[in-house]
RNA sequence: GUGGGUGUAGCUCAGCUGGUAGAGCACUGGGUUGUGGUCCCAGGUGUCGCGGGUUCAAGUCCCGUCACUCACCCCA
């Protein structure tokens, strides 16, 4: 059989990779509990009724099937499966399924693998992690969370940068700014602004004014009064007045640009220059009402958003009672792959081992077995040399997997352990020895970039 | 789905207008008879992505196909 090749856009790390992704995971995990977020985990499927309620077949679902199934479930949407392309609608369903049991408003993470069937590309995968924070009230949620959430991923991305993560920026809007901005400027359309104005970045000022005027019926003056609104952005509230200068009156206008002023202001409080008000931010996703965030990495833009989300009133609903929320989602696979492809981030060792016991002949192994349990029960890994080979190769064995200490059984039943970066020996007492906290597990450090 | 690029050793890649498989690193053994890294010596490194075609002869040229990759679209 010819070697297996990697699958496109299923990425598979290598355990010194793995490390960093864990410890990616672990610090998301901690902020999030700190936060009071209770964890939930749903399953990978939902049928794909559920899935395409919103539409959403530009998410290229990929369907489940079983193998013998023959056709028995092919046309019913209710009972066709598919994997989940985000955390967003399977937590929808959740709610409404435990509604019962839930206390409101609900606060949950959720930290799982994704599905989505596009095109693979640098930072984008076709199966990936996303890790969810979202609150959701029973009938009314109150605006303040639209504040307290981005501050959480802040801090959840800013407990990263030790480890050598670059600073974010998280950049928000309002839906009811921009709806309330076009509705005032006389355009119906607003989805087909939005959509326009959000590929400002890609294709420039001009391109966006073209087609505003040919797709969403805008005139020159109006395109340019929406090119000047998404030219806005500010690290505090003075894009209110700067809004308010290009003359547009309209009652949700008014209220997104409170709303906005508010999310801008308590984060700089909380976290100082991590969050601008920028109004070209529209987000394709139409369930958004209110607040909308995109957050990139700083020096790394190239890479996209890597933690987006907003507000949602009527994502969850089963016709008697809805579930308005307010989400955000980190793409943990985007970040890790940057960390790691880029070298920003790495594990100081690929094994979590921290002793190898040597072996002087097979016939000890019993002997070399029962020191790594002591070791192991103090909490030091431990593994025993595969083989009795000359202590050169064993010690080579522990140098290439980065295993900072080997342990020597002496002959006289004393014991030494060398730490073999420093060449250092000496004896060491098997029930009491401990290695420096610094080694005792593998580290997720910084990389120190040399210039060329 | 549309358009470009690339497929040669475990890895990174050379290989010219067709003429018999290459380098560095890694790996294995030895120099060093039980304490690694340096150095020296020796050695596997291979269906040249796959299939077909042209040719006396194809890694090289042509067609097809698959995979990977970049951009568009969209998004974490």
């Amino acid at each position: 059989m010819a070697r297996p090749r990697p699958l496109s856009g299923f990425p598979e790390l290598l355990p010194a990779d793995r490390i960093v992704e864990l410890h990616v995971l672990d610090t998301l995990r901690r902020t999030f509990e700190l936060w009071g977020f209770a964890p939930v985990e749903t399953r990978a499927v939902e049928p794909l009724e559920q899935l395409l309620r919103k539409g959403e077949i530009d998410k290229e679902v990929y369907l489940l099937r079983r193998l013998q199934a023959e056709g028995e479930e092919e046309g019913d949407p209710a009972r066709r499966l598919g994997l989940h392309f985000d955390l967003t609608v399977p937590f929808a369903r959740y709610v409404l399924e435990n509604a019962g049991k839930l206390q409101f408003p609900f606060r949950r993470y959720q930290i799982q693998k994704v599905w989505r069937g596009e095109r693979p590309q640098d930072g984008r995968f076709r199966e990936f992690v996303q890790a969810d924070v979202d609150v959701v009230g029973a009938g009314e949620l109150p605006f303040h969370h639209e504040v307290e959430l981005p501050i959480v991923m802040i801090e959840a991305l800013t407990a990263l940068a030790e480890v050598g993560t670059p600073p974010v920026r998280v950049h928000v809007n309002n839906r009811k700014v921009a709806e309330g901005f076009y509705a005032g400027l006389g355009l119906a359309d607003v989805a087909a602004v939005l959509r326009t104005v959000d590929k400002l970045d890609k294709v420039g000022p001009d391109v966006v004014a073209e087609l505003l005027r040919d797709e969403a019926g805008a005139s020159r003056a109006q395109a340019e009064a929406c090119l000047a609104m998404a030219r806005i952005s500010a690290p505090d509230a003075s894009f209110v007045d700067r809004v308010r200068a290009l003359g547009v009156e309209h009652p949700l206008l008014d209220a997104g640009l409170v709303e906005l002023a508010r999310v801008v202001e308590a984060t700089a409080e909380h976290v100082p220059g991590a969050l601008v008000a920028d109004l070209k931010i529209a987000r394709g996703l139409d369930y958004y009402t209110g607040t909308v965030y995109e957050t990139v990495l700083l020096g790394h833009e190239d890479l996209g958003s890597i933690c987006s989300g907003g507000r949602y009133d009527a994502l969850a609903s089963d016709g008697k009672d809805t579930y308005p929320g307010v989400g955000l989602s980190i793409g943990v696979t985007r970040l890790v792959s940057r960390l790691v492809g880029r070298r920003l981030v790495a594990a100081s060792r690929p094994v979590p081992t921290c002793v190898l016991v040597a072996l002087t002949a097979e016939e000890d192994r019993a002997a070399a077995d029962c020191l790594a349990t002591g070791l192991r029960r103090r909490g030091i890994a431990t593994e025993v040399s595969p083989s009795a080979a000359k202590f050169g190769r064993q010690i080579r064995y522990a140098d290439r997997r980065g295993i900072p200490y080997v342990w020597f059984p002496q002959a006289d039943g004393t014991h030494q352990v060398k730490d073999i970066r420093s060449g250092d020996q000496k004896d060491a007492d098997p029930a009491a020895w401990l290695p420096p906290a610094e080694d005792l597990r593998p580290r997720v450090v910084p990389v120190v970039s040399s210039p060329a």
